[in-house]
DNA sequence: GATAACAAGATTGTTGACATTTTTATTGTC
DNA sequence: GACAATAAAAATGTCAACAATCTTGTTATC
């Protein structure tokens, strides 16, 4: 909130606080892919010129979260089934070389961290509270790549979720993801603490294949080819 | 060319022609890090407008390949040695899963074509000539992701490459690392061939940790303390 | 009522002009 | 010659106006 007081504070917002505005959109399924992002509309509820909304467009669309046609301006962009499982066999590489680097040169204090993120999400799925259960997730893939000191991969895989948030969120609601979520942790802390690298490799791989056969699962049976393709 | 002749066959370049072109520009070190992106420079050299080149400099900024300051414009971004080694560690994980994934389904086809292009790169090592090695290896490298079926881990690479491209360039040239990567080549294309996912994984993580500790190896050697970092 | 042609409105693409800031060149002083 | 102050030039940031295109609503025709 901090950023959009002082953005306002000024006289608007600058092009990548745009970005930043809609790509919360989108994470938070105000905005579904397909839908069209008209210049008047953004300006008009983040403040910011034509100018500045249009720059916001051109780093959304670098990105790939959204698409730009002539004189049709910018639309969400959704993905297929086949880019989703594309997509998580990136993330299961990204994530699981850093749990393996991060059970050998973490500090004491993010390990206990890591696993102190993974008892409160355990908390949270007995006690029925998905969206902490949501943003501690998030805090607790992020903490294990940064304490496996790559920068880098942390920022692709945050652009790696973008295009199935929406999707994310529905899903930490239905069956048993959480229950089984909160298994998949522990064994990754499990391997941490043991500062065993290819176990903790191979059971974050796991991890995110579970998800991504939990959300394979939940689309065949909307059944509907794909997810927010347009 | 063909894109280029069409581009001027119509009014101008867009937007992406132009970001295309300066990133051509850098890969080819014509554009080194730390150099200032003048827009009446591109204007002038690439035929697209102001509004296009802006266009051209959101994109790139957004994908981490140029910095932009106020009032200053952009300028090519370096990596510290930090962040190539963070850069390579996810390359290793990205294609090494895509080495797995191609000795298991890759068609017979994709299979021959990657031995043939090892093949073709021995040659190139006895007969010394390093820009076709280049060239050969970059596309031995697109096959191996393609045939993986992943074409967001293609595209992902090859941003993560463009940092370091002025770099690969002049490690070409210098010491026993074409013969090595030869050496690497084989070890993949036989994992491949025998249709072991493991093997080939373990192989090609090899092969870019090898490809890091070259090119970190130089870096002492020049001993300055970044790569092209400002 | 369905359809096609047309017109009005909405939306995006592009350009040029001007404001703001940085960079370079010049001058004056010591 | 070194340095600081100043002015000129260059470069970028911003905006408003207009052009090109798409979208929507209306009318005419069958």
């Amino acid at each position: 909130m901090n950023d959009a007081v002082e953005a306002l504070a000024r006289k608007g917002p600058t092009g990548v606080e745009v970005a930043d505005w809609i790509r919360s959109q989108i994470r938070s399924s105000r905005l579904v892919p397909g839908q069209r992002l008209v210049e008047v509309d953004i300006i008009r509820q983040t403040g910011g010129s034509r100018f500045k909304v249009r720059e916001a467009f051109q780093r959304l669309a670098a990105e790939g979260l959204v698409e730009i046609e002539e004189f049709r301006g910018a639309s969400v962009r959704g993905a297929s089934m086949d880019e989703v499982r594309q997509l998580y066999r990136a993330r299961a590489a990204l994530e699981g070389i850093c749990a393996a680097e991060f059970a050998l040169k973490a500090t004491d204090e993010q390990r206990r961290k890591l696993a102190d993120l993974a008892d409160e999400m355990e908390v949270c799925v007995e006690g029925g509270a998905p969206e902490r259960f949501g943003q501690l997730n998030s805090d607790w893939h992020s903490l294990l790549m940064r304490g496996a000191g790559n920068a880098v991969i942390e920022d692709i895989v945050k652009r790696l979720n973008t295009p199935v948030h929406h999707l994310l969120f529905e899903t930490f609601y239905k069956g048993d993801r959480l229950r089984e979520a909160a298994r998949d942790h522990r064994l990754i802390v499990k391997a941490v603490l043991d500062r065993d690298g290819p176990a903790a490799e191979m059971a974050m791989r796991q991890h995110i294949e579970n998800g991504h056969r939990f959300l394979t699962d939940l689309d065949r049976a909307v059944h509907h080819g794909g997810v927010g393709e347009v």
